[in-house]
DNA sequence: CGAATCTCAGACGGACTGAAATGA
DNA sequence: CTCATTTCAGTCAGTCTGAGATTC
């Protein structure tokens, strides 16, 4: 017996109305979302964390940044020296403690902060586009509740 | 003025009710119950997406199963090896284009199949385990919709 | 000849770990 | 001396690319 023709075989039945399949799908689809919308702003997810962040908490250490928003520590001096490449953060010194720097958010950090909300929610539009109205609320209430017993 | 002491920070307010973030969050979540329900039954994910396949499809070439299961080939192959190993799959050269080898689920492998439906079962049962059982068809549905222009 | 298959080795981007260097 | 922070180098798991041998 012959194995069938090339293309005849896709994703197994079983799977494709499991919610953990469903999720990753939907997982993919948003992560290309925002890795797409946020390379056509010339930033990274990373970037938005972080001046989010300092300006929702104000200044703090690379480390207090790292474990706050589960960004290795490594990554946030990679993405800290991206960002203040531009200029969008300022790295000071800690004069109580020398051996930390105190990031700020800038003016300009703060404007690409609201040039990236507005990008972010581009993208929330767009992930949500399939959705009726009426059900985009029950769906993040749904989600939420999926997560409630992590927090 | 001194940053806030460490802890303090944590996920920017604006990003946690932003579908992209649940979303993610929920992928994490269902790839750490996946990886971990299927390793305690001494499997992985990709193992069931083949045998699935190959029970649903019949017997197919490697070519076709890495194509039509979205696997790459080069796992495909270190996959195939290791279902071949206990003899849930069964390679034989393809009489008509001896390129190919046609791979079979084997009587075994169909009963590892079963085995593996069972355990993903429980797992989708412990990802919904926090939504009440109406709204796990809504969410299911919600799911299918958001992800219908991709098909 | 060009195209497809299987296989292996190496590359690759993303994320984590360890430890040196600095300073409190 | 001990501890915290910053930084860099190395590692690691997961995935993909390239190339060789073979066959169509």
């Amino acid at each position: 017996m012959r194995p069938h023709p090339a293309g005849a075989v896709t994703t197994p039945a079983r799977m494709l109305e499991m919610p953990t399949w469903l999720i990753s799908r939907a997982y993919a689809h948003a992560h290309r979302l925002l890795s797409d919308g946020f390379a056509a702003a010339g930033s990274r997810g990373y970037h938005y964390r972080l001046l989010g962040a300092l300006e929702e908490f104000g200044p703090a250490s690379q480390a207090a940044l790292g474990r706050g928003t589960g960004i290795d520590r490594s990554d946030v001096v990679a993405s800290l020296n991206e960002l203040a490449g531009p200029g969008f953060i300022e790295r000071v010194p800690d004069p109580d403690d020398r051996r930390r720097n105190i990031i700020s958010i800038t003016p300009a950090g703060t404007r690409q902060l609201r040039k990236l909300d507005k990008v972010l929610a581009g993208i929330q539009e767009k992930l949500l586009a399939p959705l009726p109205a009426a059900d985009r609320t029950e769906f993040v209430r749904l989600l939420t509740r999926l997560l409630e017993p992590d927090n």
